[in-house]
DNA sequence: TATTGTTATACTCTATAACTATA
DNA sequence: TATAGTTATAGAGTATAACAATA
């Protein structure tokens, strides 16, 4: 009996194997990783995908409460209050209490902000296109809804 | 005219929006957060997927190169020598000069990191199983085969 | 009681660039 | 010349936990 291909005393029928690469989470960082560097070329290295998902949040929903605002953009209270500290030191969004809430921060993309947005919109456009270039249009479908129904 | 609706002054046949839950990217680093979640679940949060991808590479296929288990893992020189740190500190992979070339460092798995290969490569694949849960069999092979497509 | 947000803390991953050593 | 690896540096994202303020 070949123990190297039965370490953990399964029954033949039922051992399972482990190969990397066929690993639905290996191939998932692989992917967002080629994703970010067509990010990185394409918008600059200014900007992370992340802190362009705050940005382009800001500028589909305008002002936002920081705690929604994590949520709209699959951050917990913490990731996005560092992300918001980033771009606030930078000039990109600004914070104010809500007047109908003392709890809450409103965030708001700034002038500056705004015009980084126009200004990307189309660029961002072209991350997306260039992510999904090796696919067909009905691929692109099919990926995109899997995708969605892992969340 | 609403301006609004049309910043950027392409005629409002091309005019593209732009909404973050729509982009691939968004999409993916969601789908890669849930996996992570479900695999500190799993593996505990002694593990790191990327962690993993090295233990489980060197499992299957033993000793090699730390430049060659870098690509066997998708990260470049600098990451993997961190990863490797890691594991050496904590006694989990162990590394030792290539005699065959001097530029080399063969990096293995020691006797703990083959223990903790053994008993970890069951959860491993539960937790591919438990992200890949909301899929058919037949989803399933789809979405891998065009997220291969994506590198 | 539940929600919002802050703060402190810590770790991991990631990349770039400059460098040495060997093939 | 090309490859392997190191080192320094920097930044970003992520999470947990304890906490204060407000609804």
């Amino acid at each position: 009996m070949n123990i190297t291909a039965n370490r953990t005393s399964l029954p033949l029928s039922k051992r399972r194997r482990y190969l990397l690469d066929d690993q639905v989470g290996f191939v998932l960082r692989q992917a967002f990783q080629r994703h970010t560097t067509l990010f990185t070329e394409k918008m600059g290295a200014e900007i992370t995908p992340t802190q362009w998902a705050v940005i382009s949040k800001l500028h589909e929903i305008g002002a936002c409460s920081q705690n929604l605002l994590g949520r709209q953009t699959a951050m917990d209270a913490a990731t996005v209050k560092g992300v918001v500290d980033r771009l606030t030191k930078r000039g990109i969004v600004a914070t104010a209490p809500d007047p109908n809430d003392g709890r809450r921060i409103l965030v708001s993309l700034t002038e500056e902000g705004e015009n980084l947005a126009d200004l990307h919109i189309g660029r961002a456009l072209d991350v997306t296109e260039a992510t999904l270039a090796p696919l067909t249009a009905t691929e692109r479908g099919t990926l995109m809804s899997l995708l969605m129904k892992l969340r």
